[in-house]
DNA sequence: GACATAATAGGAACACGTTTCACTTCGTCC
DNA sequence: GGACGAAGTGAAACGTGTTCCTATTATGTC
């Protein structure tokens, strides 16, 4: 797996660049939504892209890159689109839920998709750790934002919290993706987890 | 991926079988320990086994069947190996630290090896469930009975933090082999998991 | 506008997981 | 002991991620 970092939008001099940039990634999330992980083939997503194979490999040095950096995309559009909406819940418990649930019922949405994403996170290795450590952040940022609405200072305690819930529902949607946890369980699951530590 | 399972141990007949068995999986340890994933490679399994391309492909349907049976092997045989000693400390806190910190150590002292098992086990599909949930019922097994150790009965909250726990180790796992996390890391981070879930 | 440089296209080639197939060996039943 | 099916061998072939190479096209500089 080489080393090289994928290139963002912001390092992309120009428009033509960037459209090339964005005509990969909705290639990719329109193959993985529709046949997942798999789907994704480099030849095909450079052909849909309309970009040669070798101008592909200099945009994402690999399918892990090209995948983590489509993940990264979603989850900034989704982050995004809430970003400024009040979750509602009375409790730090109902609010995590209210979000989990929310982000879950889309994910669920589109298996194929989700089971793309969720593969090329968790095979991705050192090389991937700008991008991986890009999506980590937005998911705590939302958590601890859903935990302590207002913006007074997080404590630490609360990123502690808001990390182990992530590893969870990282955890449980692997299990979900590979189809050893149905849909219901994931919500369970993630309930019985939040309950044991937001406790109020 | 095929949706065949792994010939487990017990259906093997002859001891010819087992032989074969048991060269394979000791073939597979012994590269994955020396390279990690990318070396347990099929052709190089087979050889360094003393068996046909084929005949590794029979009794393991695919890389990820043989490296989370693999892993399997070896969990079981750290369990038997720790089965009958009690596990030292006060509380279920001191106690499940105390077998999560010699899990860890033992993993981290082959660095190699444990990128390749965990690599497999996140990366397994819906094919490799049976192999995968052996793995996951020893996990939930010796975590429980540090939680518990007289053999009284384990209760639904237990069993509810067992499973976070190992959901959480897991992540963390993860990411300590792709290089996200460093050794040290992972130890802390577990401590302050345990904490937040078994507060006595 | 001419040139140097970088970026892209197009496609061949390589590596490794997986499949396939023709053949041989082994175990079992009569 | 021979016949038969299952298991094993050996090698070729395929698919897809990745690399590499050459020709062509943009892009920026004087």
């Amino acid at each position: 797996m080489s080393t090289a970092n994928s290139l963002t939008d912001e390092e992309l001099g120009s428009a033509a660049q960037r459209g090339r940039r964005k005509r990969i990634l909705d290639a990719t999330i329109a193959l993985a939504s529709q046949g997942g992980f798999d789907a994704v083939q480099m030849r095909t997503v450079a052909e849909q892209a309309d970009v040669a194979l070798g101008t592909l490999y200099r945009y994402f040095p690999s399918k892990i890159h090209l995948l983590v950096s489509a993940l990264g995309r979603e989850f900034e559009r989704a982050e995004a689109a809430t970003r400024d909406k009040p979750i509602p819940g009375d409790t730090a418990h109902e609010r995590v839920m209210f979000l989990l649930n929310r982000t879950t019922k889309g994910l669920q949405s589109d298996p194929h998709l989700t089971e793309a994403l969720t593969r090329a996170f968790m095979f991705a290795d050192a090389s991937v750790a700008n991008e991986i450590h890009a999506v980590g952040m937005l998911l705590n940022t939302m958590l601890t934002r859903a935990m302590n609405p207002g913006s007074e200072a997080t404590s630490d305690e609360d990123v502690a919290v808001a990390r182990v819930i992530a590893d969870v529902w990282l955890s449980t949607l692997v299990g979900w993706v590979t189809g050893r946890t149905n849909a219901g369980d994931v919500s369970k699951r993630m309930d019985v987890a939040v309950g044991l530590l937001l406790r109020d």
